[in-house]
DNA sequence: ACCCGTCTTTGCGCCAGCGCAAATAAGTGA
DNA sequence: TCACTTATTTGCGCTGGCGCAAAGACGGGT
């Protein structure tokens, strides 16, 4: 394993950070820890206390959340240099975390307690403000999968779905052409709020219309054009 | 109609404002203006340029989001001392409200310039913390409403509604048994992304059981906690 | 009291999408 | 290379919930 010492110059990338002196990032390295783990362990349990709050620094790592029967959904998909944990963290008292956070590769993230975060945000009013904006921009965004949700139908979700996530997500590779997606048709099921039968179906049917290519774990997307119609309802 | 001079002591009710001095709240008020509305029109539509963010004074005000096809979802219903438009109002440049704000009945909101409460923010720290602090809880139900909707029957996410409501919205009377809400099948579908008829037929059943009593925009909820065990599912 | 607009109910037919089950494909490690 | 695990596909049957249509029920205004 590579280890990597992160420098304040590296902090700058993360959105939140950006306002930040040089002196405050060494005071948020000095007081932070680094937390490693592998595929498919969890930095942190929904209903955990939330004593961390969390930068990814390496890896990818999913934010989900299950109800009391076990089913879960796919709330987010974290990068390098993007923030996690924040909601539990910036509560006041010993807050939960209201999603768990479990890495899909081998995954390294800068670890800041709560109770620093805390009285970091009381005396730097720009972390406060960042902070809100970035949870602005969340808010929007969940309420509007929230009604993708309720009023698309499941083929117009997963095409939405992937056509965000080729944005996102999307590596263009180049031998091959299209754009190149690493999830599985359980993954995108629970983005969208189906099942993982009903993507394969769709997958196969697009594919056969040559639209994408499939393969296990991976959906290499040919005609993006083409799925943001589908998105859009008018195919 | 009664004219209401709103004091500084009434802004305090506002829980983002709960941290202002008398100095701050005087400016707030000098830099604002108020809106009075009748039943069914509307603050702000989705995709108007913020302006103003307001804060209701008096009335009954519906937050909801429309997809290209003209269909709705309900986001959420405001109460007196509760703020809305923010999340258009707070982004820095002419950002558009992300959804509209039409009122339930004849309302009055305080309405401040954005750019006002921009500078606000920029020199008032608490404000940002506590607005951020808002952010968070309303992100949290959002994610919470998006699994329910992603993972629960609509029988389970119409009682959901329900309960809710009735400790929100919810009103104890005299005479009358069990707890009063006001809300028309369409309003309850749009909340849980359903359809009238669904509701209706929901309802009408629950009448049979004797779980609640129906009327015209009126529902009247005698049993809560078997409305509960059907929103977990156990029913 | 009556009219009219709006809200609600309910029968009926339909279909999108679910989910089991079993076959198949694609990696992974020894 | 083979055995084994995990992901994917697809047939099949089923049903929850949609949505039209038509018939009430309610309530405000004149």
């Amino acid at each position: 394993m590579t280890w990597m010492n992160i420098s304040p110059k590296d902090l700058k990338q993360v959105v939140v950070f950006q306002h930040c002196t040089d002196d405050d990032l060494h005071l948020i390295l000095k007081n932070s820890i680094t937390r490693s783990l592998e595929e498919g362990s969890f930095f942190f349990m929904q209903g955990d206390e939330a004593e961390y709050l969390y930068v990814l620094t390496s890896g990818q790592v999913k934010l989900m959340q299950s109800n009391p029967n076990g089913q879960q959904v796919n709330l987010r998909t974290i990068y390098p240099w993007q923030m996690f944990g924040a909601l539990g963290a910036v509560r006041s008292d010993g807050a939960p975390y209201p999603a768990s956070a479990q890495t899909l590769e081998d995954s390294t993230a800068l670890a800041t307690p709560s109770l620093f975060l805390r009285s970091m945000l009381e005396t730097r009013p720009y972390l406060s403000f960042d902070l809100m904006n970035l949870m602005t921009s969340y808010i929007q965004e969940m309420q509007a999968r929230y009604r993708e949700l309720a009023t698309e139908r499941v083929e117009q979700r997963v095409a939405n779905a992937l056509v965000r996530l080729a944005g996102q997500a999307g590596i263009k590779s180049e031998k091959e052409a299209g754009i190149e997606l690493s999830f599985s048709r359980q993954d995108v099921a629970e983005m969208t709020g189906t099942t993982l039968y009903t993507v394969s179906r769709l997958l196969s049917d697009w594919e056969r219309k040559g639209i994408l290519k499939t393969g296990r774990e991976r959906i290499r997307i040919l005609k993006p054009h083409d799925l943001v119609r589908i998105a859009d309802g008018l195919a």
